[in-house]
DNA sequence: AAGTCACCCAACCGCGGGTGG
DNA sequence: ACCACCCGCGGTTGGGTGACT
């Protein structure tokens, strides 16, 4: 324990006192709140704030600390099967970004927000789209989330399927409509989430709140039918090949010659 | 080398909900 | 019922960095 930390009474701290600090943390500052968690827990971030001898708020040391600090917060580039689940989850419940992070463990809601806002938000506004408008929700339905399954598959050396490349966002997430439950159904749920070695199997079965989102999510119109399946695949801009992109990645699967034929589809 | 631009991400802000006095 | 406080969430911003000219 730091002298620091060992030495600070609590009882006379006065608030008073407090220039509060803003801006990044430094290293001896992450090392104080780091302390402070590892002897106090979670929570009371007040209290952590003013306990550790922070120059900080509560929300300041809480946001550095689920963000940041946490033992088991990931970083590092968004994974295929990360960006896939991240898309079919955002469909269902919007910007719930908090909740989408209960999925993905180990990444941040803020994490996911940015890549959010700096990848798929680029994309729509590439396309001239709102991102929440039903034609880009189609253009990802139908094109970019089949070529993440196609590009996870084929980066797993599992064979694909092209009759069964991607039927419907639910047909590899089984989320009930109306439930809060959302288990991974085999073969999907072993490259969607991967289970990390030594853990057991909870995290596929989360169980979060048994209050409905769906119809929380005021875009509703965001939930997929459950009726399609095959290659083909009837959509606003008509009948739509799965495999009419060929077979370039998914970095250039944006690149100007889709992003026009996606523009005249959507005219 | 210097300037500009776009991207990424950490951190802040405002707001609403929950809780205890 | 009211108020104050705390916490968590989603939106936004500003700085760092690398690519490009």
């Amino acid at each position: 324990m730091s002298a620091q930390l060992r030495n600070y009474d609590c009882a006379t701290y006065k608030n008073e006192d407090i220039d509060l600090r803003k801006g990044p943390w430094t290293v001896e500052e992450d090392a104080l709140l780091t302390e402070y968690v590892s002897i106090h827990g979670e929570g009371r971030w007040n209290a952590a704030a003013r306990c550790a001898g922070l120059k900080r708020t509560g929300k300041s040391c809480r946001l550095r600390w689920l963000n940041y600090l946490r033992p088991d917060v990931r970083r590092g580039n968004i994974t295929l099967q990360e960006q896939l689940l991240i898309l079919e989850l955002h469909s269902r419940w919007g910007n719930r970004w908090s909740k989408i992070a209960q999925y993905l463990p180990g990444r941040t809601d803020n994490e996911i927000k940015n890549y959010w806002r700096t990848r798929v938000q680029k994309q729509a506004k590439q396309l001239k789209c709102d991102v929440n408008s039903k034609k880009f929700r189609e253009a990802m339905r139908y094109i970019w989330i089949p070529r993440l399954v196609e590009r996870i598959q084929a980066t797993s050396g599992s064979p694909t399927d092209h009759s069964t490349t991607y039927t419907s966002c639910n047909s590899h997430l089984d989320i009930p409509a109306n439930s809060e439950s959302v288990q991974i159904t085999d073969p999907m749920k072993e490259w969607i989430m991967p289970e990390p070695s030594g853990t057991s199997s909870e995290s596929l079965d989360t169980q979060v709140s048994p209050v409905s989102d769906v119809t929380e999510y005021q875009n509703g119109s965001g939930l997929y039918p459950e009726e399609e399946s095959g290659r083909w695949v009837e959509t606003e801009m008509g009948m739509q090949n799965n495999s009419i992109l060929g077979e370039e990645s998914l970095d250039s699967l944006w690149n100007q010659e889709n992003i026009w034929f996606l523009q005249q589809q959507l005219m």
